[in-house]
DNA sequence: CAGTGAGCGAGCTTCCGCTTGACTT
């Protein structure tokens, strides 16, 4: 039996420091944290100086069970877990819950998986860092009393299921305000005049653009027929030289965000691909705010760029963090091995190594060198003047395999090519000039990797629930990814050509929008009160401020449970005033009154989500209620629209002895057939359906009959079934797995019995149950 | 799995951050 048990975080990395580590060495993995505080309630004792109720969940009691019997056979437990806050916290429950001795635990910590790394950390051991360990314990209850004090605020006030949070709720408000700026929005319009050249010396023309934007289009004629007379003169031609750096390598962030630009990924779909990626051995660890590179891994690029670009290729560069609350625990996102330059994977693995790989290559290589050229022109009759711009490529450098994208996805920048042979003095004969009217552009909505950029700015959320948390505000249905079609407009063209003035209208896209974030009803409701309600908590800088208390816990400098204290009062103090005095919030709008019975008709939220109510709450007719669509808005849904709402259900008519019914459900719309319930397909409107349609669309529905594979007479509430995933038994409204290796057909009634006593009681029924 | 919204009140919802499979009918 070993003499050492090492436990770290994850099992790949066990995997691979075993093999490191020799004989005399076991290594397990804690798969993150092993003990919390409970769900089911805030499970701190705030009396009693905020001490933490912490328990093994469920799914981790066979691995602590294990772990326990490891240690006990162990002669020194070493506790590598990540070296940050959360890492140290994972070694101290750990030390807590297997109760071990102190004299047996030493905690080691490495920042890169090789074995002289290893081995390096296993001849420094310390002990476990009480103060890290106290600024995890506050930061931890402090998310969990905004959470779970805010959140039963919200289901009173606003409508039952919602939740606040630290990150979450200040991400929803980015989107909630990016909104109301683009509302909010006037955009103006200008005149771009660019120009074309015949040069003396050179049969390629000169492109060049004036060096004044114009408001309007009389300034724009006025500027145009002053070129007719005048003369171009090069005034001036100025080489300078220029160069690009690479950009860093990957964290999560960076990773997230050039998938996206360059992959068209979703975040959670780059996160599930990485995990593949660094099962396989193929990556680093890729939850990471590190861009900090190994030594291994600097010789191995080394190697990687002198044989296949050239020495000249290369320049070996130290990258330090900028993002704010950085904790550096791992390194940047890289290949294992750096001449490994394709994987096998499928489609999408093979391009996610392939931009990782070329980034961590390019981001040790030399800059491009660029000479740039401005050339400006005179205009004899006027101040203002053209300038051309040319660019030409002297040494690649980086560019060799990489460039970085942006998110502009305007192509504003003009294509920088060698300019025609000129030089001061020349004289140019302007062949055509060019006035294009443009507009200024709204602010640009948040997609998934532009969001998670802005809260990494913000220093708000960690690697590790970037993605997570965008989930969390779309399952809230705080907002939605969504894509909106271009709208059209028109455009002047004014042009200059032989002397001659003219204008033209054309008519150009804008506004499209794809898979970009958009607050929902609810979600700028929720926000509104929060922002009334919770200020300093929604705060942009609540995080940052925060986490310099928690530092100042980590140093050492600051009690923790003070620091909770001094929090907590004046915040709680707010919660009870806002569930004791403020209104219950339902975004209330006032849309008109229906023409026929002159009953006012309002827009608001309701205990399920967005509604019409036809007439008064305070009179004595009861009102009337229907429940909005998905795309339609309080804020800009028409009466029309809303009393279309109240035609539902539509009854069609007979069909083969019952009624067809046309209604909306909570999945959609469907046909009501008896007691049969069919779902009509989106490119069905619900509203306009006619009854051949229905018809088709019922006996085009397979009946759902379920495949029966056998039954026992003597217990008919016992069925084998055949389902999408197999065999099954389902006996009193449950469902049974049938264990590897047993035949379905074959199963005898005390089998079936066996296996349904056996069963492990359900756990996770109550996240597919119907949200009541 | 298939409209609900008053009011009564049971009993439920909820956080962030660290890690992977188990699971779905």
């Amino acid at each position: 039996m070993a003499k050492n048990l090492v436990i770290v975080e994850s099992p790949a990395k066990a995997k691979t420091i075993e093999k490191f580590l020799g004989e005399d060495f076991k290594v397990k993995s804690s798969f993150g944290h092993i003990r919390d505080l409970t769900k089911k309630n805030i499970s701190i004792d705030i009396e009693n100086q905020f001490e933490p109720n912490y328990v093994v969940s469920e799914d981790k009691q066979k691995l602590v069970a294990e772990l326990e019997k490891d240690a006990a056979k162990a002669e020194i437990i070493w506790l590598a877990s990540d070296e940050d806050r959360e890492g140290e916290a994972i070694a101290w429950h750990l030390k807590e819950t297997l109760k071990l001795d102190d004299s047996k635990v030493k905690r080691i910590v490495f920042n890169e998986i090789t074995k002289t790394a290893i081995l390096r950390a296993v001849e420094n051991p310390r002990q476990i860092d009480i103060n890290l360990v106290n600024a995890q314990q506050a930061r931890r209850i402090l998310d969990r009393i905004v959470g779970y004090e805010i959140s039963p605020v919200l289901w009173r006030k606003v409508k039952p299921a919602l939740s606040a949070g630290r990150v979450q709720s200040v991400a929803v408000r980015l989107i909630v305000e990016r909104e109301e700026e683009i509302k909010n929005f006037v955009s103006t319009t200008f005149y771009k005049v660019n120009a074309t050249f015949k040069v003396e010396t050179d049969t390629k023309p000169l492109n060049a653009v004036l060096n004044k934007k114009f408001e309007t289009k009389d300034e724009v004629i006025s500027f145009l027929k002053s070129c007719i007379d005048a003369t171009f003169t090069v005034n001036g031609v100025e080489k300078k030289p220029a160069k690009q750096s690479p950009a860093p390598p990957f964290t999560t962030s960076t990773l997230q965000q050039e998938a996206s630009r360059k992959l068209g990924f979703s975040v959670s779909k780059t996160m599930t691909i990485a995990q593949k990626l660094y099962e396989a051995g193929y990556i680093t660890y890729m939850r990471t705010d590190s861009v900090n590179l190994s030594e291994l891994a600097l010789e191995l690029a080394k190697q990687e760029i002198e044989s296949s670009f050239g020495k000249e290729y290369l320049h070996i560069r130290k990258y330090t963090t900028k993002s704010k609350g950085a904790q550096e625990a791992h390194e940047a996102i890289r290949p294992t091995y750096l001449n490994n330059k394709v994987v096998e994977a499928d489609a999408s693995g093979k391009k996610l190594y392939d931009l990782i790989w070329k980034r961590t290559i390019a981001s040790q290589m030399a800059d491009a060198k660029f000479e740039k050229t401005n050339v400006d022109i005179n205009i004899s009759t006027r101040k203002e003047k053209f300038v051309a711009q040319g660019e030409i490529v002297l040494f690649d450098g980086f560019l060799k395999v990489y460039s970085v994208s942006t998110d502009d996805d305007t192509e504003n920048e003009e294509n920088l090519s060698l300019l025609p042979n000129i030089k001061q003095g020349d004289n140019l004969e302007l062949l055509l000039s060019k006035a294009n009217q443009s507009f200024t552009q709204q602010p640009p909505r948040y997609n998934e990797a532009s969001l998670v950029k802005k809260l990494e700015d913000l220093g708000i959320g960690r690697p590790s629930t970037y993605a997570p948390t965008i989930s969390t505000i779309q399952k809230r249905e705080y907002v939605v990814l969504e894509n909106r079609p271009a709208k059209k407009r028109d455009v002047e063209t004014i042009t200059l050509s032989k002397g001659q003035i003219k204008e033209v209208v054309g008519v150009e896209n804008y506004g499209a929008e794809k898979l970009k974030l958009f607050p929902t009803d609810i979600g700028t409701i929720v926000n509104g009160f929060l922002t009334q309600n919770f200020k300093d908590i929604v705060d942009y800088n609540f995080t940052a401020e925060v986490e310099k208390e928690f530092d100042d816990i980590a140093q050492g400098h600051l009690d923790w449970r003070k620091m909770l204290d001094t929090f907590y009062k004046p915040f709680h103090k707010g919660v009870e005033e806002c569930s004791e005095n403020s209104e219950r919030t339902s975004g209330e709008r006032l849309i008109g009154v229906d023409p026929k019975s002159g009953l006012n008709i309002y827009a608001k939220i309701g205990r399920f989500g967005p509604m019409i109510q036809l007439g008064d709450t305070s009179t004595e007719e009861k009102p009337k209620f229907a429940s909005m669509k998905k795309t339609q808005r309080i804020d800009d849904i028409t009466i029309e629209e809303a009393l279309k709402l109240f035609e539902m259900p539509r009854n069609l008519g007979d069909y083969e002895g019952n009624d067809i019914i046309v209604n909306l459900g909570r999945f959609g719309p469907y046909i009501k057939l008896g007691t049969s319930n069919i779902s009509i397909p989106k490119t069905e409107d619900a509203y306009t359906i006619e009854y051949e349609k229905c018809v088709e669309i019922i006996k085009n529905t397979p009946s759902k009959d379920k495949k029966v594979l056998k039954t026992f007479a003597e217990a008919p509430e016992i069925e084998i079934l055949e389902g999408i995933y197999g065999p099954y038994i389902k006996s009193n409204g449950s469902n049974y797995k049938i264990p590897k290796g047993s035949s379905a057909e074959e199963l005898s009634l005390e089998e079936c019995r066996k296996i349904i006593s056996e069963a492990p009681p359900k756990k996770s029924t109550k996240t597919r149950k119907t949200k009541k």
